[in-house]
DNA sequence: AGCCCATATGCGCAAGTAGGCATATAATGA
DNA sequence: TCATTATATGCCTACTTGCGCATATGGGCT
């Protein structure tokens, strides 16, 4: 019953949005330092935000050594599939254009399809 | 942007999801009063509810006398189509039932098509 | 005009929430 | 074992939000 209005709520945020519709564009695993370089944000931010999805159902989790990737939930329910599709197709706007374009540059530091470089702590995260 | 924060933040109230819910499945309009005999909750919470979601886009309202009248939407965007079609097809619960049960029963007491009654002050509205 | 009914709104309070900072956990490698 | 790196978490503060209550608005009727 709650189900529902928690995952909306997981939703209500706009980093936890973008942060979604990284997770859901890329396809496939997205490790935590990479959208913290995508979002431009501080780390701790994004691995609450990303805990909050994923209690909401939303995403998964999956730990490789050190390096913990995101991706869409798996086995989710109707209601969180649709709604993800929605997420992935339906909302525009250039800030989600210019994290997906941040995204892409990052995973092409990517070694055989994995994550081998961390957050760079170049310049300010606000 | 954020309009797509605002959507989801409407949709994250358990209140807000029941009355949505009610106005969708009704398919065409739905008084106040009516609204507050199903959701059994008292008029001021209710109405409050409603200005959100029409805030968002959600719904459009319409007064016809004293009756004020909601309804879904129309020329919504396709985000928020995809979002009501998903709340209306994919949100199921015993909450949701009873709400439309006693929307239904309630919805029998119009003539011609039109509210008549106002809101039954029986008993507590928790 | 005055009254009644349906609906909306302003206010105060309690609970939830996001950001910032520091720090803890966990895993790798020397 | 110790250092390093990636990630998670606990605490504090400022802000938001939903509820309850009272009241305002707005239209219809006599």
């Amino acid at each position: 019953m709650e189900k529902y209005t928690r995952t909306f709520k997981a939703l209500s945020d706009l980093t936890r949005l973008r942060a979604l519709r990284l997770v859901l564009r890329s396809g496939g695993e997205v490790c935590v330092c990479e959208l913290v370089d995508a979002l431009q944000l501080p780390q701790y931010q994004v691995s609450k935000h990303l805990s909050v999805l994923k209690q909401a159902g939303l995403v998964q989790d999956c730990r490789i050594g050190t390096w913990v990737y995101y991706s869409v939930s798996e086995g989710a329910s109707k209601f969180v599939e649709g709604l993800c599709r929605l997420v992935a197709e339906d909302v525009l706007g250039p800030v989600f254009e210019a994290d997906a374009k941040r995204l892409a540059a990052r995973l092409q530091a990517r070694a055989d399809g994995r994550c081998v470089v961390g957050t760079v702590p170049s310049g300010p995260r606000r």
